[in-house]
DNA sequence: GTCTATAGTGGGATAGAC
DNA sequence: GTCTATCCCACTATAGAC
């Protein structure tokens, strides 16, 4: 990693930011969290901050990139207990809401980068590319740990299907105002079923030649 | 309406600055398109357009509604000559990307602001309450105007989910990089006929629990 | 009511001295 | 690597001209 590369000293003051970041995220939102209150809260000059991250952007890849990892170790659980695919996939989905819960406000400020195609920040862009496919290989584990059986065309396509699923989930969460973000969980648990209930579907001769075009669309998104 | 109090003059000075603000997007972007060149370019002090429009982001609600006044305009074609619910659709949603193309970079950025749950340039904010209504009436116009069939329910739900599926298409479009947003059109040709055959498989029984589960949904997104 | 001019706040980002 | 000083931006405020 170009991490390796920096003298001890310079590690140190990376880190700092970094923390100093994510702390004010988290405490204070997005808004006071500028790169002035960052760069002192860090104890560093506001042009140093800039020295090591080039764009306040980059401050936020940081936090985006902790998140997956954090998601993917709190999956873990569910992953290694249940074998329904109902189960799995709930569980896996409802833990990335958990992880980021405590970002909530911040995440729907964020979001709005994210949004931005030409943004590095958004869930497909190039930079992005390492943690979508991360992220994808999870679902892909979501199915393969399952006893669910579906058509192979099928099988294939779904874990990318369901990282697009879990996106959509996030849009709806940070939008999410209700207590708790009950809504939301309602949201997976009513959903998920659906889903589970439309792979077993699969199989039904007559929805083989509509599953079919949208496994095509699936490919016309990918490429 | 608000614009009907303004003067002649005002009325006059308000238009010229929306002009220059519309032509400036469209040919220089959004970073390029600040308040003082849209200012300049108006013939007005900056301190006057922050007079008629107290922020760049209203300035782009301006933006945002002219779309839906053309968007509906360009509608009208289609649905005054076709009677198949998948043509009329699919010319629908084709018309809407069309309507936007020549903003496709600026739109781009402009997303941005519009994923921010808490911006009123979102979708779902009250600010845009009028246009996303007016959309899913348009929606409601492709449906009734059709000669499909369909359970009630899903009758009543599906303009709201067709006005979901072209945000989807927004969407992707902003992202489409792609020749002419080929691929935009490409999309929209393989899944329109997909969501009228799930429209005309959901009076299958098998499929009558899932479909209910799934409007259950779209009252529960609703709320 | 409409508009200008101007001065100022505070934000992201940069240049160049050290 | 680190700082200070600076630029340009969105946006606010205000005093007053027409």
């Amino acid at each position: 990693m170009s991490e390796a590369a920096l003298t001890p000293r310079a590690e140190q003051t990376r880190a700092a930011i970094t923390e100093a970041a994510l702390g004010l995220f988290r405490e204070r939102g997005y808004d006071a969290a500028t790169m002035r209150a960052i760069a002192q809260r860090a104890g560093v000059s506001t042009g140093n901050a800039y020295y090591y991250f080039s764009s306040k952007e980059e401050l936020i890849q940081e936090f985006y990139t902790r998140n997956q990892a954090a998601h993917l170790a709190a999956s873990q659980e569910v992953l290694a207990s249940q074998t329904d695919l109902a189960a799995r996939l709930a569980g896996t989905v409802r833990a990335l809401v958990d992880v980021q819960m405590p970002y909530h406000s911040f995440a729907a400020t964020l979001y709005k980068h994210a949004a931005e195609p030409a943004s590095p920040l958004s869930p497909f862009s190039p930079q992005s590319s390492p943690a979508r496919v991360a992220a994808i290989d999870l679902y892909r584990e979501v199915i393969s740990g399952s006893t669910a059986r579906m058509a192979s065309p099928v099988r294939e396509q779904l874990p990318e299907i369901m990282w697009l699923y879990s996106l959509g989930i996030t849009l709806f969460w940070v939008h999410d105002s209700s207590a708790g973000c009950r809504k939301t969980y309602q949201l997976i648990d009513a959903t998920v079923p659906v889903i589970v209930q439309l792979i077993s579907a699969s199989r039904l001769p007559v929805l083989r030649k509509t599953l079919n075009d949208l496994m095509g669309v699936v490919d016309l998104l990918s490429t």
